[in-house]
DNA sequence: GCATTTACTTAGTAAATCGATG
DNA sequence: CATCGATTTACTAAGTAAATGC
């Protein structure tokens, strides 16, 4: 357990054997119903095969908020008329004069029928669709059967960019095996093309763990069909993460002084890399690599932030040197956080947004890349995101030690696990949409409550009254303890989900919490590890719920 | 006991990180 | 140093199972 890398192979060598099926494609375009027309300027009109594809793609989207805006309409609009005929194009001018009500209604219509179909159809869609996984789901791989986590090649389709995406709308185009890269093991059988075609290329590199790839047309970049994370491979490389964040806990109190005295620095560069740091570390943020304007959606993280995302107060709610933080992170979620400092760190964000206005760089000497080296120098191993696993462990195990007591019923413990895994959800800012019903079935939920109340303030006086008569058989005593329980459950529910409303608990779960602190703690509180981790989670963690004792500490 | 609502799971794929490459 | 490639992290939507009400 001391040794921090699992060497199964020489360097950079993933597997010895690799076979599979090859990516699953989606289904031919089927052309709409000789009864189901577009329309152009009131005029009917019969589009050619590759126009009608595309203008379902958008006709299916029309109740969805993407085809309001703007950017998404003229991207659409652009790409849609490059797959036109050129009669088509030359008709077909402006998008407001195109008509998908019909193409869109009989859309509408599968999607109900699709609802409504009986028990055995759904039943032989089930089998149909578990013969596909059963011959493309899976891979060997060192002559281990394993998962395959996206075995299907990603349908054509619009794009939908998060946030303010400035190619959102874009047409995603089909991909045909012949954009397909396959790799496999040389000794391996070679997975047949779809018949009539041919592979892009068939290649055998062994450091990678990429079974088949292609490369997408909106921004270039190349996609992957990978491993599933209850893989051999995905589980040891997860528990060598969390051995680094380990590794960084042993030393985290000599890097947290390195910074600190670095924003003494006389050293620009030195002193900007300090206050990343102490932001990293202290809100979890992430590294933020710069990105190319115009090809995303405009996001930042640390590095990356400018001034307009930093309010500098001197005074602020009754605390000194406060930063107060908004700006949009990841997937164009908004952060924002009022944070008192130290003055140090205050002083030397006056000094770095000198001189600068709105869009200028606040860390203007400093990028992930220097800033990722320096770290690798404090400790091997150590990145950004180390600090951010680091963090979300260790503060789940804190609150868990702080919030849960062996005495609690397991209701209640349930929920001082949902509630450390939030304080780490909000540490790491992330956050779902309020679901659409959410106002309702609270309401609901309390209805019930108080009806539950009522019922057994009812019951509790018909006991009374049933005691005093002297003929009570003892089982409406284990009646009203079972109802309230059942209040109490539903109480902890109610509770637990209003502090949810905003917080989405699954990305820390899956990806920053050492799941032997969770598994430990079940052990300890003798809670069941399937009221945490569900058939999945318990899968991929299938590592750390063998090996973990209940006295594992991160 | 069945239909409907609600909760939970899984699939899908975009968007990050970070080291390698040229 | 900028770009690329591989891998991890992220949220949403669709699908399915469970709970609930009639």
């Amino acid at each position: 357990m001391n040794t921090l890398k699992i060497i199964h192979y020489e360097d950079g060598v993933k597997w010895k054997s690799l076979e599979h099926n090859g990516p699953y494609f989606p289904p031919e375009y089927q052309p709409l119903p000789d009864d189901v027309h577009f329309y152009y300027d009131g005029k009917k009109m019969k589009l050619s095969v590759a126009a009608e594809e595309v203008a379902l793609f958008f006709a299916q989207m029309l109740d969805h908020e993407y085809t309001t805006k703007k950017v998404f309409r003229e991207n659409f609009f652009k790409d849609w008329r490059k797959e036109m005929t050129p009669e088509e194009r030359s008709v077909i001018q402006d998008l407001n004069k195109c008509d998908f009500g019909e193409i869109h209604a009989m859309h509408k219509t599968k999607v109900e029928a699709r609802k409504n179909m009986t028990k055995e159809e759904k039943q032989t869609l089930k089998e149909a669709n578990q013969k596909i996984v059963d011959q493309y789901g899976y891979c060997l791989l060192d002559h281990h059967k394993e998962r395959i986590g996206n075995f299907k090649i990603e349908p054509p389709g619009l794009f939908r960019g998060r946030g303010e995406h400035p190619k959102q709308g874009m047409l995603k185009k089909r991909i045909q095996p012949e954009d397909v890269i396959i790799n496999c093991s040389k000794d391996a059988r070679i997975p047949d093309p779809p018949p009539g075609h041919h592979w892009k290329e068939v290649r055998h590199d062994n450091t990678v763990t990429w079974l088949a790839s292609w490369t997408e047309n909106i921004q270039g970049s190349i996609k992957y069909i990978m491993l599933n994370a209850n893989s051999k491979l995905k589980g040891e490389k997860d528990w060598e993460k969390y051995e680094i964040a380990r590794k960084l806990k042993s030393c985290v109190d000599d890097i947290r002084n390195t910074y600190l005295g670095d924003l003494k620095s006389r050293e620009m560069v030195t002193r900007q890399r300090a206050v990343a740091l102490y932001f990293i570390d202290k809100l979890a943020l992430r590294a933020g690599n710069e990105k190319e304007e115009g090809e995303t959606a405009d996001t930042v993280g640390c590095c990356s932030l400018r001034v307009e995302h930093i309010t500098l107060h001197e005074q602020l709610d009754g605390n000194k040197c406060v930063v107060e933080f908004d700006f949009l992170g990841k997937d164009s979620i908004r952060y924002y956080n009022k944070v008192p400092v130290i003055s140090k760190v205050f002083k030397s964000l006056k000094r770095f947004m000198d001189n600068k206005e709105p869009g200028d760089e606040l860390f203007d000497r400093l990028n992930t890349s220097l800033l990722n080296k320096h770290l690798s120098s404090l400790m091997p191993g150590l990145t950004a995101k180390v600090f951010r696993t680091y963090n979300a462990s260790i503060t789940l195990q804190q609150q868990l030690k702080e919030l849960s007591n062996k005495s609690d019923n397991v209701a209640e413990k349930l929920l001082s696990y949902n509630r450390a895994n939030r304080a780490v959800a909000i540490l790491c800012n992330h956050q779902r949409a309020p679901p659409k019903t959410f106002e309702q079935s609270m309401a609901n939920l309390q209805a019930k409550i108080d009806a539950r109340k009522e019922q057994l303030a009812l019951a509790k006086s018909e006991l009374k009254q049933a005691k005093k008569e002297a003929k009570d058989k003892g089982n409406s005593d284990i009646k009203l303890q079972r109802c309230e329980e059942h209040l109490l459950k539903m109480e902890v529910q109610a509770t637990d989900r209003e502090e949810n409303k905003q917080i989405a608990l699954g990305t820390s779960k899956l990806n920053y919490l050492d799941p032997r602190i969770s598994v430990a703690w079940c052990k300890n509180m003798e809670v069941p590890i399937e009221k945490i981790y569900n058939k999945t989670q318990r899968e991929k963690f299938a590592w750390a719920i063998d090996m973990t004792e209940d006295d594992f500490e991160f």
